[in-house]
DNA sequence: CGCTTAATTGATCAGGGTCAATCGTGGTGG
DNA sequence: CCACCACGATTGACCCTGATCAATTAAGCG
């Protein structure tokens, strides 16, 4: 609450190294948690549960989603190493979180860290910087699913997770197609023919199924603008 | 931290009564605040300005917004007597606050409250679940904007809303349809379209342009499922 | 009573969804 | 090692919802 650290960006994601996350003394946390590992698919938590934990990504990622009754599925968010999710406030889990591939997670007692927090100012001030993150990422969501087209959705996804590749130019996707399209509420086959329409106007390069190269960077963000 | 109290509800808009709102016990900041009055349409503060104030409101109703660079709007959640808005963490605000009618408003100087919140843990707390509760406000906006049609969000619009009606029955709209095109990322046609189709189903009645009776809560609630 | 702005309604169009067929790719087992 | 299989991704044809353009109506307000 004291410092005002700038929270790092208003992107869809966060970039921290993985090798990082549960030590350092900028870590609050660092010694309250357990580790454990989810393999692919698996579910973390689901909407409704009662919320006594909450997670911090090691390594790998997480798609956190809400469900409609019909079975929609809309994903609020990508979690990847150090991204804090799960942490809510109320009694059960607003939202369901997914292992995108395999993971390795850090997890908490919220209790137990709630008891820390009254003690050691820095934890609040760590946890309130989570929340914020989170939220500022959320409105950013609500901006793109409202207000964009499918393509100017795609080049703006495609943007965002570049940010986490080592080479700014060859984006990596640990997820499916239909991961994709339930992140920027579309249709698999909308989102396949806006990638292939990117390529045809030489923007980008699908080198594979899950990497892609950014060829014009500059054209990518006119159309995410 | 400690207490767990549970947030109101998951909805889009919250509802307090606005006397109660700086008086009371209950009430961390009572003591911290400048109250101001804001006129219709007036802007309250941009995006990119330094946020050195937040804001909660007394009476009135607050559009909080994002622009895409070519004037595309998107409203990210309506504010009303209780709520507290313009809360963040960075040196800038991340969007825009105006003032959708004549509003009266308590500022608050974010760096005054924190000094008070280090001696004060209610007042953490209670800054705590402003922040939780936009959070997953922002979120299930994102589910309505991603997977839902035209008249699916207007009945989930017209849900919502009715919970600050002192008659459930009966809508009072302190917004244009513009706002809630802007809102629900729709143009303003097919807003006024699938009010018009919920009216000859006989789900809703138009009693004045800012008037809606809900006749069948029942069917709304099943569009809005 | 007219003027201005918001809201409704209509006609048309296009972006994206749906349905369906084909292609690729990685994993498995012969 | 290779062939087959299963599932994900791509592509095509068509349709439908919601956007766009345009005209009309309604509602404050001087």
């Amino acid at each position: 609450m004291t410092a005002q650290l700038a929270i790092s960006s208003p992107t869809a994601f966060k970039a921290r190294t993985a090798w990082m996350a549960g030590q350092g003394t900028s870590e609050p946390l660092r010694t309250a948690g357990t580790v454990v590992h989810v393999s692919e698919g698996r579910e973390i938590f689901a909407e409704g549960e009662d919320n006594d934990l909450f997670y911090k990504v090691i390594s790998g990622v997480v798609r956190v989603c809400k469900f409609l009754s019909d079975g929609r599925r809309q994903i609020e968010a990508f979690h990847v190493a150090g991204d804090v999710f799960g942490f809510e406030m109320g009694g059960e889990y607003l939202l369901s979180a997914e292992a995108v591939n395999d993971c390795t997670l850090v997890s908490y007692r919220r209790r137990h860290v709630e008891v820390m927090a009254q003690k050691d100012h820095a934890i609040t001030r760590h946890l309130f910087e989570v929340a914020m993150e989170n939220l500022a990422q959320a409105q950013n969501h609500s901006l793109l699913l409202g207000r964009r087209g499918a393509i100017e959705k795609v080049a703006s996804f495609l943007l965002t997770w570049s940010a986490h590749s080592t080479d700014q130019r060859t984006v990596h996707l640990a997820m499916t197609r239909q991961d994709i399209a339930d992140y920027l509420g579309l249709t698999i086959e909308t989102v396949s023919r806006s990638l292939s329409q990117l390529e045809r106007d030489g923007i980008i390069v699908l080198s594979s199924v899950r990497e892609i190269l950014l060829k014009d960077i500059e054209a990518l963000e006119d159309l995410a603008a």
